[in-house]
DNA sequence: GCTATGGATAGCCTAGCATCCCAATGCTA
């Protein structure tokens, strides 16, 4: 998959020489390759191995030349057009134009007056203020080139969902108590919620948008205004992301609402549909010629193009488009009916003080009752993991005492909850766990997931995770690519692999609600969901108020097309320890 | 350079904002 990464770089860089040589529609091309490449399941090596040159044309975006670059770099580890073209402009053209406002075509500017290369040369020109001398430049340029580039360092751009959210409904709020605010949505990333947010975008209908305006670039936590004119501003705050307000028309609010909310892909894709029925879509509006077709809701935008309305969760352009246009028609295979959080009736990854959670069994027990869950999981670590008191099979047996003492109680005030009793087993290097079989069959459920070693190679870990999930004991293997947000990758494993012996082994696998894991991520439970793989969302809770993550997993969920069948902890108690015992 | 339509050719998503110099361009979403 590293090649497939390499190749849509090169083929980005494509996109910018071309660019900046104003060639017409070749930019486009190339960058859809690299889109195509990015968005690809399968390694590219791989398809060309076994179809060549010719399959490789298989995959939409990328034709004749590209397909033959691609082959071009297979065989060789290079393509010569694109060495040509990166000796015309030998500078780091990818690197250049992360920073905020600096295109392709000041980027070459730079390089020919200044000989400007790389980051590092950009910062220490701009220090030098020769930036500021370069006609069409400036002084304000400059400065914004040294705030993008401190900006590109400090963040990496990304913020987790988790970060954001909280902070995005309190503005939301404040605005919201503004007389003249009539409407107020939040768009972009946020509503399709995302796992990570890059900036935040506000739409409000108001009657007097220069009140609007001056009140919310007078916000607390403002450290800088990007922009502010009638209809568009823009600051950062000092949590270190951007928000944007537009303040659009009554009549174009749902438009707005639509355009903003994206993806891009989905969007270009829907503009496209716009276009074949005679029609023209932007942020103001559904437009027959001049004529306003549609754009004060939403919803009536996607029905003006025949379409039924997609949740923003699954707005990528990953078939919800065409999904839609089916269930307009009553034809099958219509949009998914997704979870909500309603639909969950427990958890089943959770710690407690037994191994270094913050609350006892009991305090878990007892806010998972408040929420009003039927039931709440506990799954210590067990004994590999000594830094976190991993428990032994002697203090399972213990830990069951507790739990059955509880459970008691619980049954005499006629509550209708339960304490279930599981465990979350360590894989080890070889496939085994760190506790014996015979202390797991006591359990009603295991958890196994992978703590350590993570450096293997991808088909051992492949092959270690398969044996845990071969071992009839275990249900649910936890946080299945390990990866953490923004700290570090997932290992490497065949996720296709893993699905197939999921469902083969009758092994749930776990969406990890912890803001900074979702794991499985979008992508990889709509796959499950498309194998007939359970999948089950969990908190990973290691203080009561955590059993709150729930809502980040059930998000990533919906934007993986769950519905409420693909998930167990959807179902009653009783149905629950039947499906599980439904492995052998 | 890709895709779709029809077999060689047409069309590719769009608008506002900032910046620079005071009409045009590049960038972003």
């Amino acid at each position: 998959m590293m090649t497939n990464k390499e190749l849509a770089n090169i083929f980005k860089e494509i996109s910018f020489f071309l660019e900046i040589e104003e060639v017409p529609f070749k930019p486009y091309a190339y960058r859809r390759a690299a889109m195509a490449l990015e968005g690809l399941s399968e390694s590219v090596e791989s398809i060309y191995q076994q179809g060549g040159s010719r399959s490789i044309q298989d995959v939409p975006g990328i034709g004749k030349h590209i397909a033959q670059k691609i082959e071009e770099y297979l065989e060789t580890g290079a393509i010569k057009y694109y060495q040509d073209l990166k000796k015309k402009h030998p500078f780091q053209i990818r690197e250049l134009t992360a920073v905020e406002g600096l295109g392709p075509k000041m980027a070459e500017t730079l390089y020919k007056k200044l000989n400007i290369k790389s980051l590092v040369d950009l910062e220490k020109k701009a220090r030098q203020h020769k930036i500021a001398d370069l006609p069409y430049f400036g002084q304000q340029t400059e400065k914004n080139i040294l705030e993008g580039i401190a900006f590109l360092k400090k963040s990496q751009q990304r913020f987790l969902l988790a970060e954001v959210l909280p902070v995005v409904r309190l503005i939301q709020k404040q605005l919201l108590s503004l007389k003249e605010v009539k409407k107020i949505a939040i768009a972009g990333s946020i509503r399709r919620m995302k796992e990570t947010i890059g900036d935040v975008d506000f739409l409000v209908v108001s009657e007097n948008p220069e009140k609007t305006m001056n009140a919310f670039c007078s916000l607390f936590d403002i450290i800088k205004v990007w922009a502010k004119g009638p209809t568009k501003a823009s600051v950062r705050l000092k949590q270190g992301f951007d928000v944007d307000l537009r303040v659009v028309p009554k009549q174009s609010y749902g438009a707005a609402l639509q355009y903003f909310t994206g993806s891009k892909e989905h969007n270009i894709h829907l503009r496209k549909i716009a276009i074949t029925k005679g029609y023209k879509l932007n942020e103001y509006g559904l437009f027959k010629k001049s004529k306003i077709i549609a754009g004060q809701k939403e919803k009536e935008i996607y029905q003006a193009l025949d379409m039924f309305f997609p949740p923003p969760e699954i707005r990528e352009d990953r078939g919800e488009i065409e999904a839609a246009l089916r269930q307009y028609k009553k034809e099958k295979n219509g949009l998914p009916r997704l979870i909500e959080l309603k639909d969950i009736r427990g958890d089943l990854h959770n710690h407690s003080t037994w191994n270094g959670g913050k609350n006892t069994i009991k305090e878990m027990a007892f806010e998972a009752k408040n929420i009003g869950y039927h039931y709440i999981g506990i799954s210590d670590h067990t004994k590999f993991l000594r830094i976190e008191n991993g428990l032994d099979e002697k203090k399972l047996s213990q830990q069951a005492k507790e739990i059955d003492k509880l459970n008691k109680e619980f049954k005499k005030s006629k509550d209708n909850f339960i304490i279930l009793h599981g465990c979350e087993a360590n894989i080890l290097k070889d496939g085994s766990l760190d506790i014996k079989d015979n202390a797991l069959k006591q359990l009603d459920y295991v958890i196994a997931g992978v703590h350590s070693q993570l450096n293997m190679d991808k088909e051992a870990m492949t092959e270690r995770i398969i044996r845990a999930m071969k071992n009839p004991y275990v249900h649910i293997i936890s946080h299945p690519t390990g990866r953490l947000l923004k700290q570090r990758n997932p290992y490497p494993l065949d996720i296709d692999k893993i699905i197939r012996v999921a469902r083969e082994t009758k092994t749930v696998l776990e969406i990890n609600a912890s803001p900074v894991r979702l794991d499985l991520n979008d992508i990889n439970i709509k796959k499950a969901i498309e194998n007939k793989v359970k999948l089950s969302i969990n908190s990973d809770a290691h203080q009561k108020n955590q059993l709150s993550y729930i809502q980040y997993g059930v998000a990533q969920a919906r934007r993986g097309w769950a519905g409420e069948k693909d998930i167990i902890n959807t179902l009653s108690v009783k149905a629950l320890l039947k499906l599980i015992k439904s492995k052998k």
